[in-house]
DNA sequence: CAAAATTGCGCAATCGTTTGTATTTGTGCG
DNA sequence: CGCACAAATACAAACGATTGCGCAATTTTG
């Protein structure tokens, strides 16, 4: 069955595709009377525009495009729920795309977007993106770009982000007020502007209230579930640490993990708080504290900035959206 | 910044577009000498094709469709991965819409892939979906349409499913091996093929090993936390069960929290098994067996069904990908 | 060496819409 | 009735790429 056109619609109806056009689009130019004919002939005949005829005649699409380092993060998952709630009763589509942390991918993406002449991009960077050559590449040829969570300050636009800092300092000072004084962090790669943030939110809630911050409290890279195992049995003697603070719930599970075999006494005397909140924190016995991000916000926030710098305002700004602290059994 | 087209390099090198064309294409039809040097110059310009342009003139496009009920499930975000490990690489694209469960959403997703002109659908579908007229006008707009997980078998085309009838079978089998004697079957509903196949393979190892089924053991709608959580108090007693197997770890993590509270000896004398191999089911205490199920896989092969489909060889088969059960603490 | 085949490229139509500019038809007013 | 003017529709040129066909120049063939 072939598809039908608007010059199909026409020869029916004995006028031309322009009127059928302007009809469809309800255009004061057409009568009425003809307006209604066509939508109605329109209807029978089973007509779908033609999306891609339509961009490439406008010069503009109504795909936007998105590109997340994985798919499978509740927080990414829940932050593209947001955007598609936003853009899709807009009238946009979402093409998304993983770049699975490589950079490699992640210029890939970009490209691909760019040859489906995406009307803007929203994009989380992947870890490994230390050049922002292709993004710059974007922001030159005029096609909206909004960040989120994993930013670039060097890029101009929209940047929604967690309120890292706050985040951190509710983690660490909550840990505090319960008495642990050895409070240990275990971060991300410190180039990332979200693991440099925790340290910072971390390190303000330490020298608020303990006055020194211990620099070799803080350990990089550390956000899987197997590091934070790891990490744990090695340093938990060393350095003599009462609790942890991890910037992942991933990286605390590990934790969680190793602290079983470990002769500390978890969670009576010994505290654990993540980041993220995962699905999981709840569910593990005692149940983990950890710091809730609104993904679906976020994802409303950079969907709202995405349709303003479409339409033509494009806000050069920092988003920050509140985070909350979930207190639970692992901080007694 | 303007975009490059063919024509501003054919300008730039004195040929005509059509040149351009094929020698971006490689077509032995223009010199080597020339091929080289247009690609020189697009690369130089940074040209970017338009791939809408593209797609309206060749009267295909590149991008595939795809519709998941909720991509925050690893089980679809698996799929999704699946799928894109080998679209990619075969030059395509992914169009992800969700139908967050609804038959509405879903119909809207499908209208709007249709008109993107996208070159294929990739499919499951929604819990409410109770009709496919949506999706027969897929099939009869000859756009190849692949379905997993959750299909209809009256739709002519390729469906990538779990062995659920197996899984449902090892889950209940084990139960029974372990001595349990009254399993109930907390299941979601029977007119899903999903549903109907578990109850299959739950009905097969009871028959097999115990000879008679009591009808009275499988309860229908039971998928959410806490659909299982009440359940669970209502019945234990009242049909005097051992054990249950669910048909998704989400209602056996509502069984696993009801448990708690009530006299129950789990998980020494009372057995609990899910569906899905939920990434939490390991680290729950005691941890929760389960059925693994590929997803990975599950997306490759669907991904595959749709490069034959395109490629004109639409399969009209079930193919049936293994699930694994996996044996943890909740079974004893 | 002339005829035929091959090579390399240009011409122009086309995909389905949109939109600026005609052109036709209809209305009001003096 | 005739003219200005508005309303409704038609015409045609785009958007950027692809592709069948045609034409010249070059090479092969008998």
């Amino acid at each position: 069955m072939k598809k039908v056109t608007i010059n199909d619609i026409a020869k029916k109806l004995g006028v031309t595709p322009s009127t059928i056009s302007r009809a469809l689009a309800d255009n004061k130019r057409v009568s009425q009377a003809t307006r209604d004919k066509v939508k109605k002939m329109a209807k029978e005949m089973g007509y779908q525009p033609n999306l891609m005829a339509s961009s490439l005649r406008r010069g503009k699409s109504d795909m936007i495009g998105m590109i997340v380092p994985r798919i499978n993060r509740h927080f990414f998952s829940n932050i593209i729920s947001g955007v598609e709630e936003i853009l899709n009763p807009a009238g946009y589509s979402l093409l998304i795309m993983q770049s699975h942390e490589e950079l490699d991918s992640e210029i890939k993406a970009v490209n691909s977007l760019m040859r489906n002449r995406v009307g803007g991009i929203i994009i989380s960077l992947s870890v490994e993106t230390n050049t922002v050559d292709h993004l710059q590449g974007v922001v030159d040829a005029n096609v909206p770009l909004v960040q989120f969570d994993r930013v670039c300050k060097d890029l101009k636009g929209p940047k929604v982000v967690n309120d890292n800092i706050t985040g951190a300092y509710l983690a660490t000072s909550n840990l505090l007020k319960s008495g642990f004084k050895r409070i240990a962090h275990f971060s991300g790669n410190k180039n990332i502007n979200v693991y440099a943030e925790r340290i910072q939110g971390y390190k303000k809630a330490i020298a608020e209230i303990l006055g020194e911050v211990d620099e070799a409290l803080i350990l990089e890279d550390i956000i899987t579930r197997d590091a934070g195992f790891e990490t744990i049995q090695k340093v938990i003697n060393e350095k003599e640490i009462d609790a942890v603070f991890c910037a992942g719930d991933y990286a605390a599970f590990g934790v969680f993990e190793g602290l079983k075999g470990l002769k500390a006494d978890f969670p009576a005397n010994f505290g654990l708080v993540g980041f993220g909140n995962e699905p999981f924190a709840e569910m593990l016995h005692p149940s983990l504290s950890s710091i809730e991000q609104d993904g679906r916000q976020i994802g409303r926030i950079a969907a709202q900035e995405m349709i303003a710098a479409i339409n033509g305002d494009l806000h050069d700004i920092e988003r920050l959206v509140p985070v909350q602290f979930i207190k639970r059994e692992s901080i007694k």
